[in-house]
DNA sequence: TTTTTAATCAACCAGGCGGTTGACTATTTT
DNA sequence: AAAATAGTCAACCGCCTGGTTGATTAAAAA
């Protein structure tokens, strides 16, 4: 299944980033986690929704108010598929070093 | 700046993913790059300009057709995001095999 | 029991996204 | 000079997104 195409889209927002850090911290209920947000608790209800459709986070109904969990695993894809490309930024990197580095060489 | 929401979201789309593989392999003109995909080459085009505004792509005019890079750099920072939950994975995997050889233990 | 509190639901809005088509520009080939 | 090739541009479409409000449900506290 694609799920890459969830992780990636719901990591492409930095709310649902700093809700995943903050998750990191240990879980959190939802008016805590929406408590430092300028937005309404609408609005971040249904930015952990989309992080709980991409499988980053489970809520857990407890008494009359809902715990969040992060659920990292789904991250392990993303990283894995970014890491095949580990070979081309340090590469690319090391062409631009080289290059500066040809650079000072040929200083008068 | 949060370029990281640009590079999270254009690989949130698995054309653009496949489109990175492809210029992976090598240096490619636009119209190589669309043939293998079931869409117009205007589309194909749009995709490479949003990898291009993420800084994943450059596009370079020659002759009347335009030849595209992989930058993989923007990727660094996207990896190094998503490693700094690593921890968080591999522990949460480990409790699950801890739970399950728990299980498997406790069998009659 | 009445009132807070936590959260969802439904409706709405503006704007972006992925895709199309048709017309146009620029370069290369014949 | 004429024709083919490589791309862009602009307009359009349906749908998704990020946000808002107001009403509603469910649990806890008074």
């Amino acid at each position: 299944m694609h799920t890459l195409d969830a992780t990636f889209s719901a990591l492409a927002d930095s709310t649902r980033r700093a809700i995943a850090a903050r998750l990191a911290v240990g879980e959190v209920t939802l008016s805590e986690l929406a408590e430092p947000f300028d937005m309404s608790l609408t609005a971040v209800s249904k930015h952990v929704r989309v992080l709980a459709d991409a499988g980053l986070v489970t809520v857990a109904k407890r008494g009359r108010s809902r715990h969040c969990c992060l659920v990292a695993a789904p991250m392990k894809g993303a990283a894995e598929w970014l890491a095949g490309y580990q070979i081309f930024w340090n590469q690319q990197f090391d062409a631009l070093a080289r290059h500066l580095t040809d650079q000072e060489t040929s200083l008068p």
